[in-house]
DNA sequence: CTGTTAGCGCGTTCAA
DNA sequence: TTGAACGCGCTAACAG
């Protein structure tokens, strides 16, 4: 019933040795042409197909890679997984998907979950560092597994990093801002300790100092990635005796809570005040008042990250592969912050 | 280096056999406490993990599951997914994932290169049916590999299933249009194929029906589901010379489309007319006029699916599990078809 | 309570 | 060109 057939199965009808089948189906030595054909047709008819566990075991190589993300049902994600399947399903690969919650712990145990299945790879999004998971990481690194970081990364030796420009995204998003004619800009940023939140607030500092505005303390406000604390991170700024006329926010979830607040004090945009959020997350083009944001190309992301691993993994020299490969931001420009009649 | 230390090697050092070291490791048989504990404390010292692969291959289990989805990221489908991921892995299970583009040959290789990886289990949403797939899907059940559809299901003995009551979806849908006030109630249907789709519209035809309204075949129309569709569709709806004042739609993506055009064409909603989508998409509540929908509950539906994969896999009697479970879909009232101050 | 043996299915020496 | 034998790491059957 479930019985599968096996190499001795058609060994055994064909009087010959699974040795020889095993050979035959693999095409590599030399086998008489009249036995692998032989061989072939009987696999065919007795519905042969390779135990990929025995193969496992036999060479070490599980055939999947293990993807972790902080969560799944995320559109920068979820996205990045579908490009990653979509490259590497083709070549033979399985995707191992794990969820780190943005909490540490959890990654970590992901982490050796991964390594103790003998993943042939990882391809994963960092939450928080501390030390624990450096050594996790180490781990991974020593075990000669292919580490690839994508969107939060982190510079490791031996591990290779797909990600966007951050600084650039943030840069654009400002300097955009600035050619609306807005003059106080305000930045609603993510944690520092996460690389990418740093880098925007990077890029939108330097558009700043390029333009000859100043920055002021009171304009940066630090903030989770909830809706609500755009709302509030917003209301506080309109509570300055000096008012910010446009805010670049480190994320789309918070630069709608912007907007929302604006919104409710009667505050127009993009007349008044212009937004511009990160991330391209699909609800910014569905609203009424289709917001500006900066697309990551996170399919893209997960393709190349995919063919960043495969690379690494067919490479034959022990010359370890270590690649940084960095993606352009897009700025789309939409209602949040159109006040000129582009596109 | 990248050397795993096995259960020889630690029973070598402990002058013990291999097998001893996997009983006492398994805390399975009689084994005297004292050489337990030595093993467990060895074990720990040398960094010893066990080889997944070694098992797979001796038990025949991989401790894998296998999820096929059309495509990953979308809300339902990632959702699910985050849903089977958060309790399988608690119990020791990795998810693999795999797409199927709603490309029924490439949902057949998903099915054949899962049952070659010998996974424990396949949870999967159907695309569109035919006798091939039919075919695919009798070898996962004959091989007796635990066998779940969710969502998207389809009648199949020895099959489970974990859906949303799709005809009370869109029996709630519809009648709260009734109850808004609407008499002339259109359905933007997706392919009857697909059972949930079918469904949906049966609920709407019982509620027109329990309300003694009349069902109109000009006002049903069968789309995709994209957002163009829901703006044709409407277009169309608002030629007729009868014009409908509410729309139910079997998707959130072509009520969307739908609100473009109506809004498009100055009419007032949901004054003048109201429209329910159906999967509670996010861009759905973030919508300026947020719109009312129904919700799925995706998370949950992973979860129960999942249960009932461990359920099957637990369940050690010869009989059986053949499970039915079906979610009661949730009416999310809005802004789009809320004319009461409701909520 | 523990050692011996065998086998899961495959690829890969070493001989022939 | 093919066969015989072995090992990947682990568990289970059968002794003892």
């Amino acid at each position: 019933m479930g019985d599968r057939t096996t190499i001795y199965d058609i060994a055994k009808r064909l009087n010959i040795t699974a040795a020889t089948v095993s050979r035959a189906l693999s095409n590599n030595s030399k086998i008489s042409k009249k036995t692998r054909e032989l061989v072939f047709k009987t696999a065919e008819e007795m519905n042969y197909r390779q135990n990929k566990l025995a193969l496992a075991l036999k060479s070490g190589k599980s055939n999947n890679v293990g993807v972790i993300v902080p969560r799944i049902d995320r559109n920068i994600f979820s996205a990045v997984i579908r490009g990653i399947e979509e490259n590497l399903h083709s070549e033979g690969y399985q995707v191992i998907i794990c969820q780190s919650h943005d909490d540490e712990k959890l990654e970590i145990e992901n982490i050796d979950a991964l390594i103790n299945a003998q993943v042939d790879g990882i391809i994963m999004s960092l939450t928080l560092e501390t030390s624990e998971k450096n050594k996790a990481i180490k781990r991974i690194v020593k075990k000669g597994i292919p580490l690839i970081f994508f969107d939060r990364k982190k510079d490791i030796e031996g591990v290779s990093t797909v990600t966007i420009n951050d600084f650039e995204g943030g840069y654009k998003a400002t300097q955009h801002l600035i050619d609306q004619g807005c003059k106080e800009i305000a930045h609603l940023a993510g944690d520092f300790a996460i690389e990418i939140y740093e880098d925007r607030y990077k890029g939108y500092r330097e558009a700043l100092s390029d333009n000859g505005i100043e920055f002021r303390e009171e304009f940066l406000i630090h903030t989770s990635s909830k809706v609500e604390d755009g709302q509030k991170a917003t209301r506080a700024l309109l509570k300055l005796k000096e008012r910010p006329d446009a805010i670049f926010s480190a994320s789309d979830f918070v630069a709608l809570g912007a907007i929302q607040e604006l919104r409710a004090q009667g505050i127009k945009i993009p007349q008044d005040f212009c937004v511009v959020g990160f991330s391209n997350e699909p609800f910014t083009k569905f609203m009424e008042l289709s917001m500006s944001t900066i697309d990551q190309s996170p399919r893209d992301m997960g393709k190349i990250a995919a063919n960043v691993f495969l690379e690494q993994v067919t490479n034959n020299d022990n010359v370890k592969i270590q690649k940084k490969v960095v993606l352009a931001p897009e700025l789309l420009i939409r209602d949040s912050s159109s006040r000129l009649p582009i596109k």
